[in-house]
DNA sequence: ATTTTTGTTAAGAATTATTCTAATGAAGAG
DNA sequence: CTCTTCATTAGAATAATTCTTAACAAAAAT
């Protein structure tokens, strides 16, 4: 509960409630998904706030921002390095915490030090299958 | 040269220079870096132009939108499927065209049809690196 | 060769996502 | 208590992209 002290910056009720809300979250919330969600319990919240305690996180590495949704950034509270499937009809964002062997030709390596990868897998869900893609 | 002409839309001249800029360009340039290069050869050209343009050789799949660049949308002519090197620093992207074989379990492909998938490889090139993370 | 249709362009307005700014406020240090 | 620091808010500003509209040009139909 209160392992949120060890991030490191001042928890005021607002940031507390993003953390809540992003906690053990899969859906992978825009900023604009967080606010909505947020400003019924905290009516005055501002979309600052979210922009600030988001990109706070990011910084401080307890969050992942993603960039899957050519639309708008996406965050991730599960920093595990881990892959993502995406439906190409609705845009739903799915984990895949499998660890895959990539390994890149060493003439790649020379150029360039490698330090992760993510893989996208995309596709159809069910759902939008069903409704005919 | 002209096999443009099977594309099946008009070959206008601000088409055409769009086409030629793109032509076997590996920067993945944004739909600014190509108004920029044109405007010198184009002066009239408009902004609308180069995103009609590069909207609908994408819906065409000529090019490929790719969704790496948090800032804005990059543009890729090369739609053969591959992967990419992306410079955690400069943002500096590479192809790589080598086919990787990630396989998804079963569990997941109940759920969801994958159609493709993408690698980014991230890190640091070689001249960031020089001037030291 | 006109007319009609269809699709393209340019300019700028509009929209959306995000960042910045300035004023205010609360919490902790002294 | 007063000072300092950092967070919050509202709203302005910015940046990327999309939309709208009018003028236009090529192709198709007459």
């Amino acid at each position: 509960m209160k392992r949120y002290r060890k991030i490191g910056f001042k928890l005021t009720p607002q940031r507390l409630a993003i953390l809540d809300c992003l906690e053990g979250n899969t859906s992978h919330p825009s900023a604009e998904d967080i606010y909505r969600r947020l400003k019924k319990k905290f009516p005055t919240m501002s979309f600052a706030t979210v922009y600030n305690t988001l990109d706070a996180l990011t910084r401080k590495g307890e969050i992942l921002e993603i960039t899957i949704d050519p639309e708008r950034k996406r965050y991730d509270p599960n920093t595990q390095p881990h892959h993502h499937l995406i439906c190409n009809k609705c845009k739903k964002i799915v984990d895949v915490t499998i660890n895959f062997k990539v390994t890149i030709p060493e003439r790649f390596r020379r150029s360039f030090e490698i330090l992760g990868n993510h893989i996208e897998f995309y596709g159809l869900c069910r759902e939008c299958k069903k409704k005919g893609g």
